[in-house]
DNA sequence: ATATAATATAGCAATATAGCGATATAGATA
DNA sequence: TATCTATATCGCTATATTGCTATATTATAT
């Protein structure tokens, strides 16, 4: 139960993921996008891209020789809003402490 | 931004630290007490304690020789019931498979 | 002062993760 | 067919994570 559970957040443990999650706040878009924006090796982004599949977050289709990407189920950007939303203000001081110590 | 989002999953990130939270979430407990139901070496415990207090998902205070520690912020639970909830099923298929082919 | 109980930290081994470049694969186009 | 574009996978290195045992540390009790 928990195993999943983990799995999924473990997915969101990493902020480039996050970052592709927020670019296709506004649509999908294919991996060559993607890549262009979030300034990443292309492998790197595919793997990314893999993980966030495998999980069920993203889904994608083939269009031509094209990968398009899409988020499954919008209710992720309300976890994620939940983070910010509920946690920024308090629990940051703490992670951001943490980040300009090095931490990531 | 992210990175102090993905932090935070980060810290949720593992089964046992899930574990913790859901067994604060009927109240507060001290280590001994969490030691003594997760099944794992005090030493182990007192470092998933660490990760979760250091990004604020858990505070604690002590009490004589014991420390107790309980849940920041009970929005942490809608956080990961919102995981239950909207993804569990539709998402699970694929992470349920992963986990049985080993992955953790 | 000493011993005990409760926690935390240090250090180590095994494993997982994330980055990259090189290479393979699939589809489109010349 | 040959080539180009878009993606995915492989193999590697560096780093992070998780478990453990051994060892501090802190407070209580004798």
């Amino acid at each position: 139960m928990n195993n999943f559970r983990s799995t999924i957040f473990r997915a969101l443990a990493d902020p480039n993921r996050i970052k592709i999650i927020e670019l296709l706040r506004s649509g999908e878009r294919c991996a060559c996008e993607i890549v262009g924006e979030v300034g990443f090796a292309q492998p790197t982004v595919s793997r990314h891209l893999k993980v966030l599949t495998d999980t069920g977050i993203l889904r994608r289709r083939k269009e031509g020789n094209k990968m398009i990407y899409s988020i499954t189920y919008p209710k992720i950007h309300e976890l994620i809003d939940l983070v910010d939303a509920r946690f920024v203000d308090s629990l940051s001081k703490n992670v951001i402490a943490m980040v300009r110590q090095g931490y990531r």
